[in-house]
DNA sequence: TCTCAAGGTCTCTTAAAGGAACTTAGAAGG
DNA sequence: CCTTCTAAGTTCCTTTAAGAGACCTTGAGA
């Protein structure tokens, strides 16, 4: 399997998923905010296979979105998220929030998230940086920006 | 190349994947948002290969996110958003947010886009359904949801 | 009847994912 | 000082998906 390079592309969708666009990318990121940050932790959660981990977590390092640093003496490293990594949790919370509405079926979603400021169980909304209200695909429309004629 | 298949998951975000997750599949739903709805028209604009591009969209109408219909006598089909296609811009819309602010550089944003409600060009964010504050990465705390056993 | 275009299907090649065995570095125990 | 143990990879082989491009099919219109 070839795979198309994304990130040479003039879109910010098909540049973010040159960086967590891989198969298991998102998976090992969730990982790692919810707190299993070790090699062996993210390869028994998540059942991927070691050659891949590898590759995900260097892509993912250097691309910005982990970092990976030792945690003892003995070679032992740990993979923490970036301040881009943790913007990057944005995501995962809209796609949660998409999933728990559209596939989770009866039995309801797998997890529920409490937020911190109010003390309930919520989920993420999107609303214009701007005026504040509501931002949705119908509620915006598209123009070309500054970088609109980059190819590299 | 096998593939794991996240669906299963008791895990909305692997199972958002498992609806959008594959090479290509939000950029034929970017594409779609934009009005690109004919084979051709996505396949020209994507210069993806025609197999992979028949794949994909068989995908997203069996997942429900896309709806393909008749536009002529002829045997002539588009492709239009659901409702839940339509939700599911959501992410993009956050994706491009990450994109425009990580990976534009120094060019700036290569596309734009205004909000039809105040008319000014800006980004999405996130807050909580109930409080309406900012919800980010560290803002919530994850627990056991009604789902949570679920393998199916 | 011939041509044209949209929307695919088919076939072949290349490369990525899965799986499992193997390697390496340092600490700790005997 | 030699062996053992463990985390963190690396290597090798098989399977399968993506890329590229040729080919096919349906109906409309000249």
């Amino acid at each position: 399997m070839q795979r198309t390079n994304f990130g040479g592309m003039a879109c910010s969708i098909a540049r973010t998923l040159d960086v967590i666009g891989e198969p298991w990318s998102p998976l090992i990121l969730r990982d790692v905010w919810v707190g299993l940050s070790r090699f062996e932790q993210l390869q028994a959660d998540l059942g991927i296979s070691r050659k891949v981990l590898t590759e995900r977590l260097h892509h993912l390092v250097e691309t910005g979105v982990l970092e990976r640093r030792p945690y003892d003496n003995r070679p032992r490293y740990e993979y923490v998220l970036t301040e881009m990594g943790t913007e990057l949790v944005d995501m995962l919370m809209v796609m949660t929030a998409w999933g728990d509405k559209w596939l989770a079926g009866t039995a309801g979603p797998p997890v529920l998230y409490r937020h911190h400021a109010c003390g309930e169980i919520s989920h993420v909304e999107l609303i214009c940086s701007h005026c504040g209200k509501p931002m949705h695909a119908r509620d915006i429309g598209p123009l070309p920006g500054p970088g609109a004629a980059a190819t590299a």
